[in-house]
DNA sequence: CCCGCTTTGTGAACGTGTGCACAACTGCAT
DNA sequence: ATGCAGTTGTGCACACGTTCACAAAGCGGG
């Protein structure tokens, strides 16, 4: 008796949009809403609603022709698959500006993602308490990681501290990296990494706005490689 | 006689790493490197030397066959191309946790962004002073729109108050938004919307570490759709 | 029980992005 | 001059992602 099936390998970029629809369908369930189309799902999402089918129908064939989606049920495939079916501590490394804004912001709790710790190397930022957690010195990162069993660390140093960090880190034991330092992190195989870069956001909004100013006229660039969404 | 030929269109993905690539090479420049290949940069990029070929291409020909590109030429040309010639004041809009530390982190201005302006409907947020600027009431945001020559701001509200920033940001004649709160933006025809929210990014990084611990016997899933990079 | 309406799931076409492989070209040494 | 080693720029093939379009399937009314 096959007990779960090896799921089949879902695209990177369904990947990236489930967490989208996810949040839209707990919105939903919270106002009642019992189902829910690809067509209104699509519309809340900002995207195609032939996407919105195919990407859900690489988690299986959970929708009902001629109904929708139940979106309590949805809500529990999309999180089973995406592994938040429990809490996922994170490890923050930085008690600097972002770092304790991070530590501070609520939502990161809420969603599942509580912060186990953070640390920092300046003897200095160490014993303040931000976020209701005290700051730790980096050398106690082992100890966190191991006690906590955090696979996720996000990075939040000055850039020329950022590899040193992602080095400890990844000798913790920590397998997934959220990096807010403008710099590519080196890690081993196997280590995943995602990378938010404010200033490289902003770039790309300038060359489009830019480009915009520059093409005068009339022929409006509607190229937006981002989440763009039109009322 | 052309003064200056009409651009062709530069794809999403090259436009996407243009900023990294003008990163490096203003670094390399610091350390006096004066001319790179298409493979050194490409190794301190994290990508395929085809591809920073590819990209770099789009902006003109100007490498050097058997030499490789000039240092200061190149982050002449790539920022002339996204636009960053001249600055581009931003206005914050929300005032919270992380509006505050976007504010102070001075990482803005120095790379030609400046904080014109941080404003919050909340009237008790008003008048604080946060990263040299004093936080001023939303109403005034028409105002320093207008007369900081404002195109790109950014919202770091709550996310019920995320549609309601963007409408105003809109409304007092800003074009691009980079959107911090966990909510699909609608926003009229031609104005560009970029997203970072932190909670999708984690729920990303836990469905590939998820599916790591999940496929147990050794074939370790090197999918990730980041900027990965392997040591 | 059947019919018509609705909506899913997906095959197929199309568009975008990636990477290889190599001709074209440069600069230097002889 | 000529040859050689190095590196770019790009044609081509392939992979990935998006969208259309429609058959298959469920639902409700008569």
């Amino acid at each position: 008796m096959p007990v779960e099936r090896v799921r089949r390998r879902i695209p990177d970029a369904t990947v990236a949009r489930l967490p989208i629809y996810l949040r839209i369908l707990v919105e939903q369930g919270e106002i009642e809403v019992e189902s829910i189309s690809s067509e209104g799902l699509a519309e809340l999402a900002g995207v195609n609603a032939a996407k919105v089918r195919k990407d859900l129908s690489y988690l299986g064939t959970y929708g009902t022709r001629g109904v929708g989606y139940e979106v309590a049920f949805l809500v529990y495939q999309i999180r089973r698959e995406l592994g938040l079916t429990h809490d996922w501590p994170v490890v923050i490394v930085g008690a600097g500006n972002l770092g304790q804004a991070l530590a501070g912001y609520g939502g990161f709790g809420e969603r599942g993602f509580p912060v186990a710790g953070v640390v920092d190397i300046e003897p200095s930022k160490v014993g303040s308490v931000i976020g209701g957690v005290r700051v730790r010195h980096i050398d106690d990162l082992n100890q966190i990681v191991q006690l906590r069993r955090v696979s996720i660390g996000v990075v939040a140093t000055p850039p020329a501290a950022a590899q040193d960090a992602a080095d400890r880190l990844v000798r913790a034991g920590v397998t997934s990296i959220l990096n807010f330092a403008p710099v590519v992190l080196a890690v081993p195989r196997g280590i995943s990494v995602r990378k938010v870069d404010l200033a490289v956001e902003l770039q790309i909004l300038s060359y489009y706005e830019q480009r915009r100013a520059g093409s005068a006229l009339h022929a409006v660039a509607s190229g937006d490689s981002g989440r763009g969404a039109s009322a």
